[in-house]
RNA sequence: GCGGGAGUAACUCAGCUGGUAGAGUGCAACCUUGCCAAGGUUGAUGUCGAGAGUUCGAAUCUCUUCUCCCGCUCCA
């Protein structure tokens, strides 16, 4: 039985080391979080069976880490400035608040032509936005013009508008000026578009083939909330994948396929993850159709975890030069700016084209939090005891193996059980632990909860002091397992073959 | 941003109509011929989210502010 409240994954979270609030002893910082001790170390896992599965397990990714200031024009010519802010207005009476462009929608074409009477402008959504935006007093211009409040289609009193930019901005250089300012990146595609043809000159690539990115972006959510679910600092992991127009539904039914394999193979239940295809109203500007990957996160429910998106040839379209010469189906707004053709031979015709793009784009903080919600189980136990354990895979778990000595005041079994929790971590299995704290019953439920797979203990049956002078176990440990609480006794020389066959 | 709720030890929480802070768990050290939060001894930890005010005295009352949760709004 998977987490049930978010309580709980915040509580356990922050007992055992895997999250915690970001500059939390200042009071916190809303929208950011910290991973600690095990959280690192389960993200990095996450990471890498990502990338394992992109980049090493297929032959036609290539990846790339592209810097996370950006320069201003790119996120200029992907859209991004345009749309990536919303102006928003309160209605003081409902207190609801409203994006301004959807309110106006709402209005009857005399409203319309108040308010473009009032502000002296040209009667288009644009422009009237533009316009309050600017204007000192545009709550009064809106309530004067008779806007209605949509959910009571009644005349009613307004605030002034207020621009909500979801980008960072931030100074570049020593001197502060207004243009001296590049943005944290929004999301890390932009990063991949922009090196689209380094990567193609230096690898010599042909369509299809995809590019991977692993990184840090940045939105300045209005509200973050739900934990790691909505943060204002987050991680993305992004494949874009370019292949020939007309080939593109194709290929976005098969990512569909396989990023939904992929997060089973990490764990998550095929029953806790829905397909959402998303209406032509609510799609990004770049996008043509997206599938969302809806997990079922405890209390919020069905949440998107991955979004899967048929970008089309809007993005290389808008960053490459000479657009007039290509083909291009997305609208894209003339750039003057770019140095460089993004276009590639067609595979056939061997005449240069923009490909369209599919773009699974997961998020890793959304993911750890799926497979912690996933992993995590309340069990009660034959004597009515309650356990808590990570049923994490094991490939997944922060730690792969606590040793414990069964008496760590013993220096016979703690010296074994030192020297084979180095032996062992040389193995490059990931972390291996030496666990001393507590007695032996403890040292398994802590670890039990944190998803260790194997505790290997340390006993007087190992250093040849077994019961009633017994010998004969000599040089053995007991491995338990997480998840069944059985043991069983190995030499300790056939623990680097069962361990490599458990931890795949 | 609005409405509602909440912030006390690492976690879960108690602390009444103001009188100077507690429990359980956890944590640390030591002991334990022993294996499923076992037992014993000892110990540490709080600017009671922050700031200001009222008061002889504030965890408790008032104001401001920050953070979190729920709803609205918004949202790859």
């Amino acid at each position: 039985m998977p987490a049930e409240t978010m309580e709980e994954l915040v509580s356990l979270c922050k007992r055992r080391g895997f999250i915690f609030p970001g500059s939390d002893i200042y009071g916190g910082l809303q929208g950011t979080y910290d991973f600690g001790p095990l959280g690192v170390e389960l993200k990095n896992n996450l990471k890498a069976a990502w990338w394992r599965s992109m980049i090493y397990e297929r032959d036609d990714v290539e990846g790339l880490d592209s810097s996370i200031l950006t320069h201003k024009l790119v996120l200029r010519h992907s859209g991004h400035e345009a749309t990536f802010s919303d102006p928003l207005v309160d209605n003081r009476e409902s207190k609801k608040r409203y994006r301004l462009d959807h309110l106006l929608k709402e209005q009857t074409p005399d409203v319309l032509e108040a308010i473009a009477t009032a502000l002296k402008l040209e009667n288009t959504i644009s422009a009237l936005v533009a316009g309050l935006l600017a204007h000192a007093d545009a709550g009064t211009v809106l309530t004067n013009a008779k806007v209605i409040e949509p959910g009571e289609k009644k005349p009613s009193a307004w605030t002034q508008p207020r621009l909500f930019n979801m980008m960072f901005k931030t100074t570049v250089g020593p001197v502060v000026d207004e243009d001296s300012y590049a943005y944290l990146r929004p999301e890390t595609a932009q990063g991949i578009f922009v090196n689209f043809k380094n990567v193609v000159d230096s690898t010599s690539r042909k369509l299809p083939f995809g590019i991977a990115q692993i990184g840090k972006s940045f939105r300045n959510e209005i509200t973050p909330r739900n934990f790691i679910f909505r943060v204002r600092e987050f991680e993305q992991m992004e494949l874009e994948f370019f292949c020939v127009p007309g080939t593109d539904e194709e290929w976005h039914d098969k990512w569909l396929e396989a990023r939904i394999e992929w997060w089973q193979s990490v764990g998550l239940s095929r029953d806790r993850i829905q397909i959402f295809d998303v209406p032509k109203e609510d799609l990004s500007h770049y996008s043509k159709r997206t599938y969302d990957l809806m997990y079922k996160y405890p209390s919020i429910g069905f949440e998107e975890i991955e979004g899967i998106a048929n970008r089309t040839d809007f993005d290389l379209g808008s960053h490459t030069k000479n657009q007039e010469s290509y083909a291009l189906q997305a609208k894209v707004e003339p750039n003057a700016d770019s140095t460089e053709k993004l276009s590639i031979s067609h595979p056939e015709t061997q005449k240069p084209i923009i490909p369209f793009v599919i773009e699974p784009s997961a998020g890793v903080d959304r993911g750890v939090l799926a497979v912690l919600t996933e992993a995590y189980t309340k069990e009660t136990l034959e004597n009515g005891e309650e356990r808590i354990v990570l049923k994490l895979r094991p490939h997944l778990a922060p730690i792969k193996v606590a040793v414990i000595p069964l008496a760590k005041n013993r220096e016979e079994i703690t010296s074994v059980a030192k020297s084979l929790k180095a032996k062992l971590q040389k193995l490059g299995l990931g972390r291996v632990l030496y666990e001393d704290t507590g007695n032996i019953g403890k040292a398994y439920r802590r670890h039990d909860e944190v998803g260790t797979p194997f505790c290997i203990t340390v006993d007087f049956d190992t250093i040849g002091q077994g019961k009633d002078g017994d010998s004969s176990l000599m040089d053995t440990v007991t491995i338990r397992d997480r998840d069944t609480m059985a043991q069983q006794r190995l030499n300790m020389n056939d623990l680097e073959q069962f361990l490599r066959e458990k931890l795949r």
